[in-house]
DNA sequence: ATTGTTTTATTCATGAAGCGAACGAAGTGC
DNA sequence: GCACTTCGTTCGCTTCATGAATAAAACAAT
């Protein structure tokens, strides 16, 4: 499962059913106007599919009733034979799974409390293993074709390897190689931004034109960056971990063991951690607290509490201060805003707005629309199951090819 | 001059004009050879650039004497008939100029004491229209194709436009369109940083592979970054002017009118300002100080002037947390450190690397080599003289096609 | 001088890929 | 049954790159 460069026969092939996984089913003519090909090149490239047995045409009867003139429209989809994927995520206490069919669509999901960063490399991958065949199996999918997993840290996509994450304890990491022996399948490995930067833009048309920068906040802050809707990758790992960058020489000490990143202002566990010292409460225990924890502390906030309107305002100013370096250094036409941190978009936006203004033109800010797209956690397990799904197809591309 | 997609054949067509002003005269097979392309590729293409005039083939007679077998190579070159192209730069106080013919080569260059700052938009262009026009005649050069003209600032290449510049005082600048009614000619303008990282990576054939991030530091602190040798363009104007990222809110008066940006501590007015403070001299009234007055203060500090060896500590640190930045944002195969600071690079050093390594992981670290370039601001011109080749490739192209 | 050798350059036929236009297919409305 | 409309396929054309065969231009050997 390495990316490597496309051909153009590819990148076609791959237009046409992200297409098709974006908008469902879908007749020739249509798929043409969407994607701006010559109905000759639809046809051809949907009869391989059909040869192949990737996608099948719709029962005429399946269709509208015939209030339409013409030769009625025949709708293309994903055989239901093809299998499923799984994807997952693993966060600091909690893995989140889902089960997808080669259409995309969800067909069952769980998420289970289990703390992974204490475990040894070979145990965390036997446990991972064990969990994605449990819930495999009792989801009663008996044709998984491959598996994705999502988690924070420097993942290189290309090779398989987390050179370093916060969630998982370990260094150097071959978790694509390992898990894949375990479970005998294909496993694609992903930054847990940029899997849900993918999931975004494949939701918003507009985002994947031009250069688009997501910026999720949550369990930690994570950068992805996609260039015309597809995924920018750096040397190896693509441009992640922006929540370390550090921003306030002598700040607040994040779980990198450095000081003043970015995430020890706007993660979860850094908001958390600072409002349970002004209540004079004991230290959490959870790495990672519960939506109810942060909703109580964004309520405290809101009711005016000043101390937490303090610290929302500290966040927000570093939020501000991060989004500029982007602008300034991407330059953008889109910076989203996503993920759990984006509740409190009402707190922080007085100091992010003044903090992005007083480090950037007017003509350089003009350039970038900030979107603020509330999503939640499980938006990451449905990009990095699109992306297994995605190299799944190239699979069968090449394996027929050969 | 716009930069639209270019289609395949327009690829290979500069792809191989490249490589014949980077190393000179090349026979057809030596072109395949050096680009990967078959014979006959090469064949045809130089077919048509031979009937377009753009190239002639060298004299049998030029060659060296005949110690080998076979059909004797028969080189290709740029026609000497193509005409000239003429690059500027703009300083502060001081206007670079550069003749080069169409195979690149240098034919004349100069450099004017002449401040810009204070003058009007009109003005302003009058006097570089002027400036240019005298230069070229001046230069014996009848036949300017077309002005390449780079400055710091944010600077849309694409429409050509300069929003804003510190050197010229003013915004929104349409001077692409200005200086080409002036002169009768097509003006390409660009970001000077982004001018001197084309001009670097032409130099060296690694830094044209995957991702390289320049960061210039002279008379202010800009980014070049190109992705497989060619620029990155962001949404309008490229990732640039990097020097106003504010990496320390309280800190040092940048002349962008913000605080603690990277520029406030790097750039050599910068230096200079807080060296004339140091030694309890009036403030400079030269913008930009000369190369005599900044060896002093290096000397000095070389020399063991504790006072200054903490500037460029505090300078050294700023430029190890903007590396840091770059790294951990774009990920790039190669960072180049370059431009008239990199005189100072061993006073730097120190406090650069403890600034980079405390924060970034030594994974993350170990992907991009750190290239030190020592390169002058005559680099500038060259560089964008090369983009406005390049461009004056295109049109001859798109000419004959039409 | 003639012939062979070696290297360079061109020509030609082929294949991949996309597309416009023409044509066949499959319905509805009368 | 026939016109009409819309959908999908087929055919021929174009662009582009390439391998193979061929031509070209020298030198070396006889």
């Amino acid at each position: 499962m390495t990316a490597i460069s496309l051909s153009s026969r590819e990148t076609a092939r791959r237009r046409l059913l992200d297409a098709l996984r974006r908008e469902g089913p879908m007749a020739r003519v249509e798929i043409g106007q969407h994607l701006g090909m010559s109905p000759a090149s639809v046809s051809e490239l949907t009869a391989s599919l059909l040869d192949e047995g990737i996608l099948v045409a719709e029962d005429a009867a399946d269709q509208a009733a015939g209030l339409f003139r013409g030769r009625p429209k025949t709708r293309l989809f994903f055989a239901e034979t093809l299998g499923s994927v799984v994807g997952v995520w693993t966060g600091f206490n909690r893995i989140e799974l889902r089960l997808v069919d080669s259409a995309g669509r969800n067909r069952a999901s769980r998420h289970i409390e289990r703390p992974l960063r204490s475990l040894g490399a070979e145990a965390l991958m036997d446990v991972l293993a064990e969990t994605i065949g449990v819930f495999a199996q009792e989801s009663g999918a008996m044709d998984v074709k491959a598996v994705g997993l999502a988690c924070q840290g420097y993942v290189d996509t290309k090779d398989g390897i987390v050179a370093w994450s916060p969630v998982l304890g370990t260094r150097d990491l071959p978790l694509a190689s390992g898990l894949g022996e375990r479970l005998g399948r294909p496993v694609l490995i992903e930054n847990d931004a940029s899997a849900m930067a993918f999931a975004i833009t494949q939701r918003h048309a507009e985002l994947r034109s031009g250069r688009t920068a997501c910026l999720m906040v949550g369990d930690g802050v994570g950068l992805g960056f996609l260039i015309q809707g597809e995924l920018y990758r750096g040397a190896r790992f693509g441009g992640s971990e922006f929540g370390h960058v550090r921003l306030r020489r002598s700040g607040p000490q994040c779980r990198c063991g450095g000081r003043g990143c970015i995430e020890a202002y706007l993660a979860d566990y850094a908001l958390h951690r600072d409002a349970q010292l002004i209540d004079h409460r004991p230290a959490p225990t959870l790495l990672l607290p519960s939506e109810e924890a942060m909703g109580s502390i964004v309520d405290q906030a809101r009711a005016g509490d000043p101390a937490l309107i303090n610290l929302f305002h500290a966040a927000g100013e570093v939020l501000g201060d991060a989004v500029g370096i982007l602008i300034q250094t991407l330059e953008p036409d889109h910076i989203v805003l996503c993920g759990p941190g984006t509740r409190a978009m009402d707190l922080l936006r007085p100091s992010f707005e003044a903090a992005l203004e007083s480090q950037t033109i007017p003509e350089l800010r003009a350039l970038a629309t900030i979107h603020v797209v509330e999503s939640s956690m499980d938006l990451l397990t449905e990009g990095v199951v699109m992306q297994a799904l995605r190299e799944l197809d190239l699979d069968l591309a090449r394996l027929k090819a050969a």
